[in-house]
DNA sequence: GCAAAAGTGTTGCCGATACACCCATGT
DNA sequence: ACATGGGTGTATCGGCAACACTTTTGC
């Protein structure tokens, strides 16, 4: 354990030195999660402060702004090729007033200059993911001691302006749902039209006609019906589809 | 005129030097102009290049990321309180390869080190405007020897990534034209509905409906009925309309 | 009266909604 | 048979497109 705090250190040491980073900008992900008809978002807890903020990194100087969600999302998930979308940026001044960094700088004890960047101002470049929770691993990164998954509507205190960075976020998943996004790995191969009406029930947060939302989703031509699923209860049973691949 | 061109210097090297600026980042606002049924945007031409640019500012630590184009959107037209929406931000790596500041650098005989952020790839907010071109005067920085509004459709070579987001500033403020926008100084206090017709398919580039453009118009309850237009033509003559303030 | 442009009416289509009915299945 | 829940039919509504008709105006 003591070796895996000195890492940690070791690490954050490094990214705080460094010269391969641009300066004063972040990207922070909303990585939402859906199970079991449930909708989290992925959140780390900083250490020994009882703040929780978005996965988020910096940016390289050699490297695509998108590929630095990717990377940050990778990191968090060890998942790659997920829908990702840039939704907003976040650029007020008093954005990060309260920096926390500067509070975790302390506590580890590094010694890193007044004017260093990551103590001023920064801003960030939301970006918006959706992925299986119950498929994720989750790894926590040297500044955080935790990377859990929280219910949206259940969330603890934010760092920075993260809660309204999660508002957004979630807005963004809600009007750009659709079956490619539905298709990725949120659902088994075959499931039930009532499997997926509940996924897109969780997202919007409202419940939908179930006769409507099947015309409305085949109408799209992106499904496939397969055989019927018979699961031993007393009613009649429905069919499974399929995700069509282009 | 050497003075002037002196100044510029003066002014640019002082922007280079500023330790006040966030590094790396920029914002680009794509400010269109409408006026006699043209849709134009507004371009800076470099000093000695065949080469356009958006009009595009940096940051300063202290200024919130929408005040940096608001104050770009100052500078160029000395009006305020305009329309004005982030749509996106553009930062792959090779957006800036062909990086013209460095040109520009040597072409004033600036002495800039070779590492200075402004010859690295940085990373740009964009923002989109409206305005009436014809009620705008603009006004050329010290980069820049011509400021001027060319039709979106014929567009000059233009520096960096910009033509990409032109494009994309003007898909958003197609998709985001409704009457508040379009009443913000665009139209004489008094118009035809024919006018606002014109307004919409100059921007939306393409022809609507005039029947069913009035209604839809007329459905939306912003606009009030005030008395006929006689313009002398041998025709019926429009009612005009204003728009209600809320 | 006539041409030109504005105002208004009507019809039909499409998508979304809401309600209803039928069908399959295990107890 | 019957309760349960899936599948499908249909009426209605609102928005929009398309077309037609009427009105106003100066020549």
């Amino acid at each position: 354990m003591k070796t895996d705090h000195n890492k940690s250190i070791e690490s954050l040491k490094e990214l705080i030195d460094s010269k391969n980073l641009i300066p004063n900008v972040s990207v922070d992900c909303t990585i939402f999660g859906f199970h079991d008809n449930i909708l989290k978002v992925l959140l780390l807890k900083y250490h020994d402060l009882n703040l929780y903020s978005l996965p988020g990194g910096f940016v390289f100087i050699d490297e695509d702004l998108r590929a630095a969600a990717e990377r940050v999302l990778y990191e968090r998930t060890h998942l790659k090729g997920l829908f990702l979308e840039q939704f907003h940026t976040f650029g007020r001044v008093n954005r990060t007033e309260n920096n926390v960094h500067k509070t975790l700088i302390n506590n580890k004890g590094l010694d890193v200059p007044m004017d260093h960047w990551i103590l001023q101002r920064f801003i960030t470049v939301g970006y918006c993911s959706l992925i299986d929770f119950s498929l994720a691993d989750t790894f926590p990164d040297a500044f955080n001691e935790s990377c859990a998954w929280f219910e949206v509507n259940k969330l603890p205190e934010m760092a920075f302006d993260h809660d309204r960075i999660i508002a957004e976020g979630l807005n963004h998943l809600r009007k750009n749902i659709d079956t490619q996004i539905a298709a990725s790995n949120l659902l088994p191969e075959k499931f039930t039209m009532k499997d997926l009406q509940c996924l897109y029930e969780t997202i919007l947060g409202e419940k939908l006609r179930r006769n409507n939302f099947q015309r409305k989703i085949l109408s799209t031509n992106s499904l496939e019906r397969m055989e019927k699923l018979y699961d031993g209860s007393a009613n009649k049973a429905p069919y499974l589809y399929r995700f069509i691949k282009n």
